[in-house]
RNA sequence: GCUCAGGUGGCGAAAUCGGUAGACGCGGCGGGCUUAAACCCCGCUCCCGGUGACGGGGUCCGGGUUCGAGUCCCGGCCUGAGCACCA
């Protein structure tokens, strides 16, 4: 990395550019000025830019960051150029698992940690120059702030949205913890490499999967990266298909309701179990040669035969102690099963079927049951095949023979027709769908049904660093939620914030805040001592920002009503389901509550690209990671900031290398070497005509601009300036005022320290974030002539100069006119193609 | 495996609606300024042939649609990200 500070300057006149005191003095302006505060209160045409807020690492601010608060900060700041009264806050999302492992690996307390990382964040950001107005910051792990988390949860609990389950959490046997999910490598903790064992604990959950539907269909209208649409539809995951119930006989009971007409065929289906399966593909029930459950599915102790249950006991003991990740990790990972020993019958055939349980089959989608059809599913193919069991083909290909043996499982949708399907023979797969729900409902058998993916969220986390769940248990009343008015549940400053053995929070060993008074009966009671998932506190940050400063309400009414929904929300993909889809749940349960008016918080969400480096992600082990002080020492923040935008499409993001940041400050210095001189020559003594050409691609310029900063097209925006520039140079002419001023404003939301400095020094009066944008004139941005293209059948052989609006009839003689474009063209033409204002085909 | 995004000069990239491929920048080459260097300024820079005007080829590969395809359609290859036995 080379860069000089300073630069000689061309003329004797020009002071040197110092982007350090340029870029100290104008943030020491802005704090004295209060330049970057809203008026949130008073402020005219509301703008709320909103970016993801960071995890205050140790590490101090990454690339990534400043490149997605940078992006955010052009957008503000063109916003106010625009007029608007922009918000742009920022804040700290301090709380959650990777502070408190970095604190436990360095051994020291999160609560002396992280304002320490806070503090150093700050002063980055700061230097960084982002239009944030820090007297509404958040900090996650701030009391202020999670009493209001808490209350969140509160008004979930109110709701029923709240529940307690039991659930699976992956236990490491030796570290003595529970772990996440991505802590568990290849089955082994990630930090001792003990194999991880499954323990069942109580945990709550909030309801989300009610709201599946109103989630999914809100896409609709909202206006987001469609790739963000796309990766949240995916995890919603709609499917239609239907409920088909299967009955399998018992000894002994009678069953009242057991078809008559079966249960001649089978008498002892007069008692049976039913079992319910889900599937989508109910037009091939016909195929459907076994049925498979879930290990953990309450009707397998029932279902067992004497002779198996030594066998399933062991499957089921095998399967139970796997830890939570190797259990759905596929690859290349073999099916595994056992018989149960009884059978059930197929509702469309008649036929018995055998019952097994296999791990493939999970108890929290769908009924946790099965009907397996090896035919047309690729699991059950590959399933049959190692057990043995038979395949039999329901839908054949247009051209395909029906009785041809199926070497693979055939699962088009589209172009089957259905065989062996008794009546429903040579209906498309569609048709059969239909009709055979519709038969089977007719029978009891089945009923469409709708499921979604989506699982209820989690969020108890059996930790120390997060919101205290401001729940009670108490000995007489049961589960009492703390009443609001005394919340916060502060989280106590215990120094053993270690996790233990008792696969309970640390909180729990600390008796002084563990047992309480009961609020409801004024008896003992014990404290919830999970603490809350981070996920909860970055769901509603956004609508504690405006309304930071007060304490006693979460976020008041009128502020709330003139800044929400946030009009533009910036952030990374990584966020694309779980953060934006927690954020839109409690958004619409709020709303729902009737505490806010809109459903859904972001109107409008852009995701950004990833910065990488020489191709691969940044990462302290491959040792290319960067760190912005150097480079913002080094070019100073403004080029650092431009260099950033410029190195590839905002919303795909681009390779860092330290090689282009040059270009970026010669343009800035060539900016300030034209401003000063400009300024030397002094207003209007521009001469008439010589400018024209100048004048219009200034226009030209202030449209392009002006266009690609609202579709986030910021390396165009950048290449347009430069090119400007280049004319506006050329040849060593002499700059004027009135030519460059405006390319100041184009400048300042990429550069804004300089852009300060060469406004005043061009007499500016106020920031030039108060001065507006640039006035945009479509009669001086208009071409007098266009070079229009001359193909001859389709290939190119020539431009022409033309006026903009010449006609087909006078760009075909001028073409014409042309030697070397008349030379192809033999004969009369037989087609002409014109564009006007851009190019003539002649085709002979 | 599935979903999404992408594949264009030596490199980062541009081409917004199917209309002159390679804007802008880096690097490279040549020149000016300079005692000299740095800085700065000017010119050239997709490939092949030609001194040149110019001609031919060229946007991952193979087909197709069209007067015209980087862009649209069909098939395939490669890279990156996310999800992962969701019936």
């Amino acid at each position: 990395m080379t860069a000089s500070n300073t630069q000689q300057p061309r003329t004797g006149d020009v002071p040197p550019y110092d982007p350090t005191a340029v870029e100290q003095k104008w943030q020491a302006r802005w704090r004295e000025r209060g330049t970057n505060h809203t008026d949130l209160a008073g402020g005219e045409r509301p703008f709320y830019a909103l970016m993801m807020f960071p995890y205050p690492s140790a590490e101090g601010l990454h690339v990534g960051n400043l490149f997605a608060f940078t992006g955010n900060d052009i957008y503000g700041r063109f916003q106010r150029l625009q007029g608007h009264t922009v918000f742009e806050p920022l804040g700290y999302d301090a709380f959650g698992i990777h502070s408190e492992n970095y604190a436990l690996k360095v051994g020291e307390h999160p609560m002396r940690l992280i304002p320490r990382n806070v503090a150093n964040f700050q002063r980055q950001l700061e230097r960084a120059g982002l239009m944030v107005d820090w007297r509404y910051a958040v900090d996650t792990t701030d009391p202020h702030y999670y009493k209001w988390t808490q209350w969140v949860f509160l008004q979930l609990y109110k709701q029923g949205l709240a529940y307690k389950k039991t659930a699976a959490v992956n236990w490491c046997p030796s570290c003595k913890t529970v772990l996440a999910n991505e802590q568990v490598i290849a089955g082994e903790c990630e930090r001792c490499g003990s194999t991880v064992e499954q323990r069942e604990l109580e945990q709550w959950f909030f309801r989300i999967s009610a709201y599946a539907e109103r989630l999914l269909d809100n896409l609709d209208w909202l206006d987001w990266s469609e790739t963000t649409k796309t990766a949240q539809r995916n995890w919603i995951g709609r499917s239609e298909g239907a409920r088909l119930t299967f009955l399998a006989p018992v000894h002994g009971a009678v069953a009242p309701d057991a078809d008559a007409e079966l249960a001649e065929e089978h008498p002892a289906v007069m008692s049976a179990h039913r079992i319910v399966v889900f599937t989508t593909r109910p037009d091939t029930v016909f195929g459907a040669t076994y049925l498979v459950l879930a290990p953990e599915h309450p009707l397998v102790d029932a279902l067992t035969t004497d002779a198996q249950r030594d066998a399933v006991s062991a499957y089921r003991e095998r399967v139970l102690h796997q830890d939570l990740v190797s259990r759905k990790v596929v690859g290349d990972k073999e099916k595994t099963g056992v018989f149960t020993g009884s059978y059930a019958v197929n509702p469309a055939t008649n036929a018995l079927v055998p019952i097994w349980i296999a791990d493939y089959v999970l108890m929290e989608y769908g009924t946790g049951a099965i009907m397996a059809v090896p035919g047309h599913d690729e699991r059950d193919f590959e399933f049959a095949q190692k057990f043995d069991l038979p395949i039999v083909r329901v839908v054949a290909a247009e051209n395909e023979d029906a009785d041809t043996p199926l070497a693979a499982a055939y699962t088009e949708n589209e172009g089957g027709r259905l065989v062996a399907s008794g009546e429903f023979d040579g209906l498309s797969v569609a048709e059969g769908k239909q009709a055979i729900t519709q038969w089977l409902a007719e029978r009891g058998a089945a009923e469409p049904q709708v499921n979604y993916r989506l699982h209820d969220w989690c969020i108890s986390r059996q930790r120390y660093w997060g919101p205290p769940i401001p729940v009670l248990y108490c000995e007489r009343c049961g589960t009492v939620p703390v009443p609001e008015e005394q919340l916060p549940v502060v989280l106590p400053d215990i120094e053993d914030f270690r996790p233990d053995d008792t696969g309970v929070s640390p909180l729990a060993r600390h008796e002084e805040w563990y047992y309480t008074d009961c609020p409801t009966c004024g008896g003992r009671a014990r404290r919830e001592t999970d603490v809350s998932d981070t996920f909860l506190d970055s769901a509603w940050y956004f609508l504690r920002y405006p309304s930071a400063r007060r304490d006693d309400v979460p976020f008041d009414a009128e502020l709330t009503r003139k800044w929400l929904p946030v009009n533009s929300y910036i952030g990374g993909n990584e966020h694309a389901v779980l953060h934006l889809l927690y954020a839109r749940f409690i958004t619409m349960v709020l709303h729902d509550a009737g505490l806010l008016e809109f459903e859904e918080p972001f109107t409008r969400f852009r995701a950004h690209g990833l910065i990488i480096r020489e191709g691969a992600k940044m990462s302290k082990s491959r040792g290319n990671v960067v760190n912005p002080d150097e480079y913002m020492s080094a070019w100073g923040a403004d080029a650092f900031r431009t260099y950033l935008m410029v190195l590839g499409p905002y919303e795909q993001g681009g390779d860092f290398r330290d090689s282009g940041i040059s270009g970026v400050k010669r343009f800035l210095d060539r900016l300030w070497t034209s401003v000063y001189e400009a300024r030397e020559q002094g207003a209007g003594s521009r001469e008439q005509g010589a400018d024209r050409g100048v004048l219009r691609k200034l226009h030209q310029t202030i449209r392009k601009v002006g266009e690609d900063i609202p579709r986030l097209s910021y390396n165009t925006a950048i290449a347009a300036m430069m090119e400007y520039m280049n004319v506006l140079r050329a040849g060593e002419r002499q700059v004027h005022v009135a030519e460059v001023k405006p390319l100041v404003q184009l400048v300042a939301p990429f550069a804004p320290h300089v852009a300060e400095e060469l406004w005043e020094a061009l007499g500016g009066a106020t920031s030039v974030f108060d001065a507006g944008w640039p006035e945009f004139d479509p009669a001086l941005a208009a071409e007098e002539t266009v070079q229009l293209a001359v193909q001859v059948n389709g290939r190119l052989r020539g431009t022409i100069s033309v006026s903009p609006d010449v006609t087909q009839e006078g760009a075909y003689a001028a073409a014409m006119a042309e030697p070397q474009i008349a030379k192809f063209v033999t004969g009369e033409p037989k087609k002409i193609v014109f564009v006007k204002g851009r190019l003539l085909n002649i085709v002979v």
